[in-house]
DNA sequence: GGCAATTATATTGTGTGCAATTCAATTTGT
DNA sequence: ACAAATTGAATTGCACACAATATAATTGCC
């Protein structure tokens, strides 16, 4: 086997590892999250909002990397299970605003325990944790200067 | 803020980090494959079909942690695209056999060069990338034994 | 041999992702 | 001021993911 049929070997690729933990690491969150009435990216979305309760749909998609056509829907089902609401601004009606309700406030406290329980089933010390992230963030640089936005 | 506060920051996610390099990672195959009429979960399935040419269903699934909810429509669309055929064994009928076609066979040499793209693309040197694989495998390994298929 | 449990795949339903398009609102250039 | 370009969301279309269910074939057990 030559060198050019060696990188198709799928025990070599590194991008099969980053997407198969990431759906390893979603599975994980399933069962945590089923409690809370979320899916991985809801619950992404809110950990957003618990930061800064109101985002325009724009500012959300830069910061969790997706777009409108993941986002609309993603936030309407949402607001339809009572956990923000969504309302164009005035100041420009082409932005959406979106606001946490109260129930939408509250499941941060039934949250609180997420990231904990996550971190443990990591089983990564604090410095393999931080080793990982720098790796991908790197991955994630390198890789959006060419293929960027 | 307290402990269980911090937990809740987006930027603290490592899990975040997988998923969203996960997916630039795909953008950045996403020129590539699509010169050769693959998306990447087509390109993983032709990966393991290159290695050993006749699988059932099965055991394409076990390789690439994918249940044939996800994998039947692929094949279909793989079949449809002339790559690979699709058998129900004479041995066993339960089972349906994955066969490639030439132009299956093919496609191999067309994506001789992906590898080395997508790695020069992932901007790592030898060894944050073993580092990068190690890690990755040992919170695959961590996350599933909590959470078995 | 026959029937219950198991196995392999397919189907259904829901929820992402993302490219491409559409549409309305705003901004810009003159 | 006003037409053209730009912007922000939504919509459409397609392709995953995956739980749950259905179906058909096989195996085990008596």
């Amino acid at each position: 086997m030559n060198l050019a049929e060696q990188g198709l070997l799928l025990e070599q690729q590194l991008c099969f590892d980053v997407y198969a933990a990431s759906r390893a690491i979603n599975k994980a969150y399933r069962p945590l999250l089923e409690a809370l009435g979320l899916t991985y990216p809801q619950y992404l979305v809110m950990l957003v909002l618990w930061q800064h309760e109101a985002q325009t749909v724009k500012q959300l998609g830069e910061q969790l990397q997706l777009d409108s056509g993941t986002l609309s829907p993603l936030l309407k089902r949402l607001e339809s299970a009572g956990f923000l609401q969504r309302q164009r601004r005035a100041s420009d009606e082409r932005e959406v605003e979106i606001q946490l309700t109260e129930a939408g406030r509250a499941l941060r406290q039934q949250a609180s325990n997420v990231p904990a329980s996550i971190f443990q089933a990591l089983g990564l010390n604090a410095s393999d944790y931080f080793e990982l992230k720098r790796l991908l963030h790197q991955v994630m640089a390198s890789v959006e200067a060419n293929s960027p936005d």
